[in-house]
DNA sequence: AATGAATGAGGATTCATTCAT
DNA sequence: AATGAATGAATCCTCATTCAT
C-alpha cells in the first residue's frame, strides 16, 4: 500500500531531517533507512525539496494547532484565571511538539529563507495569541510589552526543547517548563 | 597583504555560513562573494570543516567574553543591586552578539554534534553565571529554579537574536530586550 | 546488465593504467574511454585506489597461476627430463602474461608501496619455485645460486615483455623467448 | 649561487620521481624537500616536464657512458678473452647505475611515450654494442641470437636493481651480479 | 507500482604555474 | 635573484534525479 510506504518515508524524513538538516540527509540515506527505493520516494514526493516541506508541514500538523491554542485560553475566561489558562496551554502547547518536529522547524528556517515562514507561522501565532490575551489582562497604567513577554516565553521553551530537552529525563523536563512558565507569569505585571 | 584577504574570506564566511549553514554554502559561492580564489581559501584554511571552525571561534572571541560577564556581575556588588547589575551585564553581552554570530552558533550546533560544544559553551557559562548570581540573591524560603530561569532569559534572547531581530529597528530592539530582562528581573522571587 | 559495464570498466582500467600508471589516468578518462559515467565507476568500485587494486587482481587472475606452474614443472618429473619441463612451464607462464597485466604489475610497484606485494608476490612465487627444481637438479659440487639464475630468467622475461615485446611480431616473440629460456639453460651447470 | 640551487633541485628531483613518479611527486614537495622556493624551480627549469626530463639527462649521464662501454670491451681484444672484458665491462656498467637512476629510467618509460627513448637509448646502446662483441665471438656453426642473449642479460641486471637490489646488502648484491653474468656466460655457446 | 542501475552536474580539494614584491 | 602568495583548471568523488526493466 502506498500510504504505508509514504507515513515509512515521511517519519524518517521528518526525524533525519530533524537532526542532520536538509543538506545533511541524502535521498539514498533516507531511502535505506525507510527501507523503500529511492524511485519511491521520488514517486510519492517528486523532489527532495518538496518531500523536505512534506515533511515540516507534517510535523507542523502533528503539534497543536494554533487554532486550539487560542480556544484552550478564551474559552476558560471568566471560569478560570488567566494564569490558569495561559499555563494549561502553554504547558500543552509545549509538550505536544515533539523535538524532532521542534529541531525540523528550526532546520528548515536555517535551510532557506523560503521555507521559514512555514516553520514559524504557527509559532508566531502562538504568540500572537498569547499577547492579545495578555494585552486584555493587562492593567492599562503599567508600561509593558505583551507581545515581548510572549515572545519571550515561547523562545525560550522552544530553544530549551531544540538544544537541550534531550539531556534532561521526561520528570525534570517537565518540572523545566512548569519553572519557566511559572517564573515568566510572575514577571507580569497582571492582576 | 595575506591578513586583508584572510579577513575578507573570514568575514564572509561568517556571514554565509551564519545564513546557509555549513552545507548550504560552497567553497565556490564563497570564493566568489569574497571575492578570492578558491586556491586561497584552502591555503590559509586548510579545509572547509576547519575555516567553519575558524569562523566559528572568530565569532565567539568578537562577543562578550564570559569572563567578563563575570567580571560585570559580581564587581558591582555591594555598590549597585543585584536587578541593576544584571541587566546591564546581560544587555552588553545581548548586544556584542551580532546576529551573524548567533546565527552561526546555532548553524554550528545542528550542523555537526563537535560544534556544539565549541558553539554552545560560552553560552552555557553565561547561564551558569547568571545562575550563581540569582542563587546568592534569592531567600532560601522560596521554591525557584536559578538555573531555569537563567536558562529561559538567555534563550530567549538567543532565539529572538536568531530569528527576529532583523525584522526590527535598533530602537526596537533594544525595547524588546529591556522588556525581556525586565519581565523576567520582576518574575523572580527576589527582595 | 552490471556486469557488462563492471568488465568493460576493468578492461580499460587494466589498459590504461597499464600504460599511463594510477596518476596518469583521470576517472573522467577512464569513464569516456569506457563509455561509462563516472558515477557508475564509483558505485561499482568505489574508489579509483580500489579500481585499481580490481584492476591488479583481475590482470594477476588472468594469468598463470603460480599452483599451476608447480603442478605443471613437478608432475612430469621422471617422465621428462627437466630441461623439457622447465621450458615448457616458464614459456606457458610467459605467454600467459599480457604485456597490459604486465605492465600494470610494474605500474602498480611503482605506484605505491602498498602494491608491490600483491603485484610482485605471483612473480616471486615463480621464482621460488623454479629455485626450488632447479636446486634438486644441480649437482653439489658446483656453487651456483639458484635463485640469482631463476630470477634472472624471470627478470629478464618481465622486463622484455614490458618494454620491447610489442615491438615484435607474435613470430618474433616466441624466438626471443625461446632464445632467453634456451640461452639461460645452457648456462646452468646441470646435467 | 645559481648552480649551487640547481644541482640541489636536481639531485632531489632524482630521488623523488625515481621513487613516487612523475606524478607523484608535486612541486611544492619538491621545493620543501630541495630547501628552494617553487618561484626557483621555474626560473631554472621553466617547467615541472622540463625539470623531469633533466632530471633524466643527468641520471644518465652519471651512469657508464656506451661510449665507454664500447671501448672497455673492444679495447682489450686480444689481451684478454671476451668473458672477463665483457664481465667487467658489464659489472662496471651495472654499479656506475645508482637504483635511483635506474629507477627514474623505468619511471620515465612508463610516465610517457615520449620519455621512452630517452630513457632507455642508452640501454639500447648497451644491449647493441654486447650483441655486436658475442657474434663475433660466436662459432658460425651454432644457432643463436646474440641480441636476445645481450637484451636478456641487461633486462634481468636492470629488473634486479630497480625491484630487489635495496633488500639486499652492497656485498650480496655483488654476489647476485656476479651469479647472473656468470651464468649468463656459461650459457653462451662461445669458445 | 516498484526497483535500483545509470546519469552527469556540481562539490571539495589539489597543484602546476604565474606574478607582485 | 629569490620569494611564496595567488591563481584557477583539473581532479576525485557525491548525490539528486531519471529511466529501463
Amino acid at each position: 500500500m502506498a500510504s504505508k510506504i509514504e507515513s515509512r518515508i515521511l517519519d524518517r524524513a521528518i526525524e533525519l531531517f530533524a537532526d542532520f538538516g536538509y543538506f545533511g540527509v541524502t535521498t539514498r540515506d533516507l531511502a535505506k533507512k525507510a527501507k523503500v527505493t529511492e524511485g519511491s520516494i521520488y514517486r510519492l514526493f517528486r523532489s527532495k525539496e518538496n518531500l523536505f516541506e512534506e515533511a515540516l508541514h507534517a510535523a507542523i500538523s502533528r503539534s497543536l494547532d494554533p487554532a486550539q491554542f487560542l480556544y484552550m485560553v478564551f474559552e476558560g475566561q471568566g471560569k478560570q484565571d488567566f494564569t490558569s489558562l495561559a499555563t494549561v496551554a502553554v504547558r500543552r502547547w509545549y509538550f505536544s511538539l515533539p523535538q524532532p518536529s521542534a529541531r525540523l522547524l528550526t532546520q528548515a528556517y536555517f535551510a532557506d529563507a523560503k521555507w521559514r515562514k512555514i516553520a514559524y507561522g504557527p509559532i508566531d501565532k502562538i504568540i500572537e495569541i498569547l499577547t492579545k490575551v495578555m494585552e486584555k489582562e493587562q492593567p492599562k497604567a503599567k508600561k509593558f510589552s505583551a507581545s515581548t513577554a510572549a515572545r519571550a516565553l515561547i523562545m525560550a521553551l522552544m530553544h530549551f526543547k531544540i538544544t537541550y530537552a534531550s539531556e534532561y529525563s521526561e520528570k525534570e523536563e517537565k518540572a523545566v517548563v512548569e519553572g519557566m512558565v511559572g517564573q515568566w507569569l510572575h514577571g507580569l505585571p497582571i492582576g
